[in-house]
RNA sequence: GCGGGCGUGGCGGAACUGGUAGACGCAACGGACUUAAAAUCCGUCGGCCGAAAGGCCGUGAGGGUUCAAAUCCCUCCGCCCGCACCA
């Protein structure tokens, strides 16, 4: 028996299959169409094993849905601008589109040496410029369909990568990808108003268009839009207090009108104008200054006290005639959410109270808990946040919380003061970063006509050709560039500059998906064919990791919405059905002195490891997700090399639910690599077997135990898969071979049928080894050319059933009987069978409980 | 602090959503083949008692509902993830 060797045989049918163009996206619209799409990769140079986890769920879910009849859409791409290729250029010297590319080059032959079915016709990286060049007529049309906007604002500078930041990509004040504590600068930037769907963003999670989304990323979602619903209201300043800036009044956002009667003070941001506005008192403006700097690492927020700087400023309480409150301004009221200032209300709310102790301001309980003394409960210890009845509160005495709050609001609204707002944490998308690999936004700067769009007849705006050194100056190459900077203005001809800002790498893979939709024939005719997206949209399966539940996954949300609007689309939630999968884990080692090694710098005896080079002692450390800083990463080449793209593909998908993490575990992988081999001396050993028999139609001697199993195995495998169980339709393949192993005599038939199923049911696992066996059965054509076996549903009905027969809850015995007897033929099985009867010995049967088809229980004392 | 999830053999995990707990794989152990090893094949493999048949216990802990609980309810304990001064 030949070995078989898949360092041949894998190439062998990646190439058949090109030859083939197995895998090109058919134009026949008459079948139901499926569009599987995974995260696309960043070409940072290696494919690693968390790629090829993805890559082949997405792989699964493609062939089967191919055999299934459906019209398959299963493409590959790259997201390809970003920080990476410009640090690259800054530490090698190479251009980043040069780094890029042939990281393209390496990871495409990478990817390709797994065997995925993907239609690589379609491919394309976001850097190319027939890709970004639409992005910018995108971002045309949404300026002028206006929903683009820029603005002054604060924004999050990341002092490293001398770049600015989404809030999201902001992780403990500190830049997600340098690490760097975040700074605060005022810049002008192009934002996209995300904030104006945020209604409809926020109402698609709950409202039956996500129920293919994981519970966890549509809750994480709604906490990070964040819409909570209160008032709006106004305070006036009481009589001889005006700030500097000669306002009246001062505008504050609470959810808690129900507490006003409880106020004891107003307090605002620190960037508020109000406070702002005395800044030329050296107190003032050194407390301001005290504020920014603090950190908004996790512990300085953590840590950090209540602060606050008492203005020289009453305002009038709405409600109380003569009353007015003092006004601070405070470290820890957000300029950026409501109106940037509050009122206190120290008895019902911990920030309020922790604040009124320090400053001895009065916490005036408004809120009765249910069972409580008005006489003797107090809120001085601590603030009562719960329900109750409203008191010491004039009008709305007697009230409940909810019932006081629409009557606060009702009587501010009535009074002229406020109205009812709803406020959301979302913040509109900042999509400006100072950075040369990005799409350039198509702006011009013109002294005279002020902020000018490129004309679309103008585009693309293509990145301008620089020598790899500028690299090596901190900051943004395209600022530096007069020739490319320097442009007439398009209105009026005179002198004008570009826009120097590229888009946030984000706004690229907010629309991909579209772009693989479309025919790359019509590529050159607009950002999207719109036949093709209203076939293809909704991607069917859209997989990645969990990592992306907030940020890329809302904005691509926000973009297709853009879309639709701006006319490019119909849909406006464009992942239909979304799976997030877990991490590739594996166990740290770590020497002597601490320092991390690479798996393959260890060796292992026993429950010990020691270093390969001088045999000193290495700790084994937790397992946790690969990553270079650990050094605990296999490389999928080596795994490749040693056991073949099937193997890999198998193990990664066999050990662990989808959903969770897997640890990558070299006995694992030898593992699969056995099973991979085990087939493959199964189907040798029956060659031409399929070729030999017609197996339309069963003869009278089919051996019917093997018939039952392989019919349970199509229907298990195709269950399992259809429910992202991957697991376990490789646990249902292993017993299935247990069972063809065990059944050796049956006849030849019988054994045709079932190593036809089973190679149809490995293929989309192990497709070169399915294909390679499918050939020596004598399968016609191609195996990713086959259609699904479909399971017999007469030979998964049972004709007899092996009832367990439990005696107070424990199992005593079993049965034997036909699928059709009726509870009082089960029951009276039961009852006779002789280890029940020892069991009520001396009992007294008080009742029986039957489950058709399941068990059986006699309640006996 | 708020929100979500999870606790099952030595390990990864099954258990048809209340019906035989531990499928399948890995590891381990025993055996066959071999000069030997690798590979392969056969077998054992939750704990305790027992020669065996069999019995008792067992799904983080404790309680409850039920003929029946890993699954539902209550109270704890532990772990993971997300958000976090959002008024």
């Amino acid at each position: 028996m030949a070995r078989y060797n898949p360092k041949e045989i894998e190439p062998k049918w990646q190439k058949r299959w090109e030859e083939a163009r197995a895998f090109l996206t058919s134009t026949d619209r008459s079948r139901p169409k499926y569009y599987v799409l995974e995260m696309f990769p960043y070409p940072s140079g290696r494919i690693h094993l968390g790629h090829v986890r993805n890559y082949s769920m997405g792989d699964v879910v493609a062939r089967y849905k191919r055999a299934r009849g459906f019209n398959v859409l299963h493409p590959m791409g790259w997201d390809a601008f970003g920080l990476p290729a410009e640090n690259a250029a800054m530490q090698t010297g190479a251009h980043p589109a040069t780094w890029t590319y042939s990281n393209i080059e390496h990871m495409r032959a990478e990817l390709k040496e797994i065997g995925l079915a993907i239609d690589w016709s379609r491919e394309f990286a976001t850097c190319d410029v027939r890709y970004y060049r639409w992005q910018q007529k995108l971002f045309l049309d949404f300026w002028r369909a206006g929903l683009v906007e820029r603005r002054e604002s604060y924004v999050n500078w990341d002092p490293v990568d001398m770049t600015v930041l989404a809030n999201e990509q902001v992780i403990d004040g500190k830049g997600w990808r340098s690490g760097a504590a975040v700074e605060r600068k005022k810049l002008s930037q192009w934002f996209l108003k995300i904030t104006d769907k945020a209604d409809d963003l926020l109402a698609a999670l709950d409202d039956g268009r996500l129920m293919g989304w994981p519970d966890n990323v549509r809750v994480m979602q709604r906490n990070w839009i964040g819409k909570s619903k209160g008032l709006r209201m106004k305070f006036r300043f009481a009589a001889g207090t005006t700030p500097p800036n000669g306002s009246r009044e001062i505008e504050i956002y609470t959810t808690r009108p129900d507490t006003l009667f409880g106020a004891s003070f107003v307090a605002v941001a620190p960037d508020h104008p109000l406070a702002q506005s005395f800044a030329d008192d050296a107190k003032v403006a050194a407390f301001i200054a005290d504020c920014q700097k603090a950190g908004t690492s996790q512990e300085a927020i953590d840590k950090a006290e209540k602060k606050g700087f008492r203005l020289p400023l009453d305002v009038e309480h709405p409600f109380i005639d003569g009353k007015t409150l003092p006004v601070y301004i405070a470290n820890f009221i957000l300029m950026g959410y409501g109106a940037g200032a509050i009122f206190g209300c120290p008895a019902h709310d911990e920030r309020d109270h922790e604040f009124a102790k320090k400053y001895r301001l009065d916490i005036i309980p408004v809120v009765l808990p249910e069972g409580e003394d008005p006489l003797t409960f107090s809120a001085a210890e601590k603030p009562y946040l719960g329900p109750g009845a409203l008191y010491n509160s004039g009008f709305l005495d007697g009230l409940s919380v909810d019932a006081a709050v629409d009557a606060a609001i009702a009587r501010i609204e009535s009074m002229g003061l406020g109205a009812s707002a709803t406020q959301y944490r979302l913040r509109d998308w900042g999509v400006s970063r100072q950075r040369f690999w990005g799409c350039p936004i198509p702006a011009i700067h013109c002294g005279k006509c002020g902020v000018v769009p490129v004309p679309e007849g103008d585009l693309p705006v293509k990145l301008p050709d620089v020598d790899a050194s500028v690299f090596k100056t901190p900051g943004n190459p395209l600022d530096r560039i007069p020739e490319w900077r320097n442009v007439p203005c398009p209105e009026c001809a005179g002198p004008a500059r570009r826009e120097t800002d590229t888009f946030d790498t984000f706004v690229d893979s907010s629309w991909y998906f579209a772009r693989f939709a479309t025919n790359p024939a019509s590529w050159d005719a607009g950002p999207v064919d719109r036949e093709d997206v209203d076939y293809w949209l909704p991607v069917d399966q859209y997989i990645g990791g969990v990592e992306h539940a907030i940020l890329h996954l809302l904005y691509a949300r926000y973009f297709s919405r853009a879309m639709k609007d701006a006319g490019h689309l119909s849909v406006e939630e464009p992942f239909a059905n979304l799976f997030t999968q877990g991490m590739v884990t594996h166990v740290t080692y770590k020497d002597a002195d601490g320092k991390w090694l690479f798996p393959d710098e260890v060796v292992l005896e026993g429950g010990n490891a020691r270093r390969a080079d001088d045999g000193s002692p290495v700790t084994i450390g937790a397992i946790e997700k690969m990553s270079k800083s650990k050094k605990n990463v296999v490389s999928p080449q080596e795994i490749v090399a040693k056991y073949g793209a099937d193997a890999i593909r198998w193990f990664i998908l066999s050990d662990s639910p989808p959903e969770r993490d897997v640890e990558w575990t070299d006995a694992g992988a030898a593992g699969a690599w056995k099973l991979v081999a085990r087939i493959w001396d199964t189907v040798e050993s029956a060659k031409g077997l399929m070729k030999a028999h017609d197996l339309s139609a069963p003869p009278a001697s089919a051996d019917m135990a093997l018939r039952r199993a392989t019919h349970a195995a199509i229907a298990g495998v195709t269950d399992d898969i259809e429910n992202f169980r991957f697991n376990k339709a490789i646990a249902r393949l292993y017993e299935f071979l247990n069972v063809l192993k065990r059944v050796e005599g049956a006849d030849a038939w019988t054994r045709a049928e079932a190593l036809s199923a089973l190679v149809r049911l490995i293929a989309p696992f192990t497709p070169h080894l399915a294909e390679e066996c499918w050939e020596t059965l004598g399968g016609n054509g191609l195996v990713c050319d086959a259609p699904w076996p479909t399971a017999d549903g007469a030979l998964l009905i049972r004709e007899t059933l092996n009832l367990p027969v439990q005696v107070n809850g424990k199992r005593r015995g079993e049965v034997s009987i036909g699928a059709d007897a009726d509870a009082k033929a089960v029951e009276a099985a039961a009852l006779g069978d002789p280890d029940v009867r020892r069991h009520l010995e001396g009992l007294t049967v008080r009742k029986v409980v039957v489950v058709p088809g399941r068990i059986v229980n006699i309640v006996a004392n």
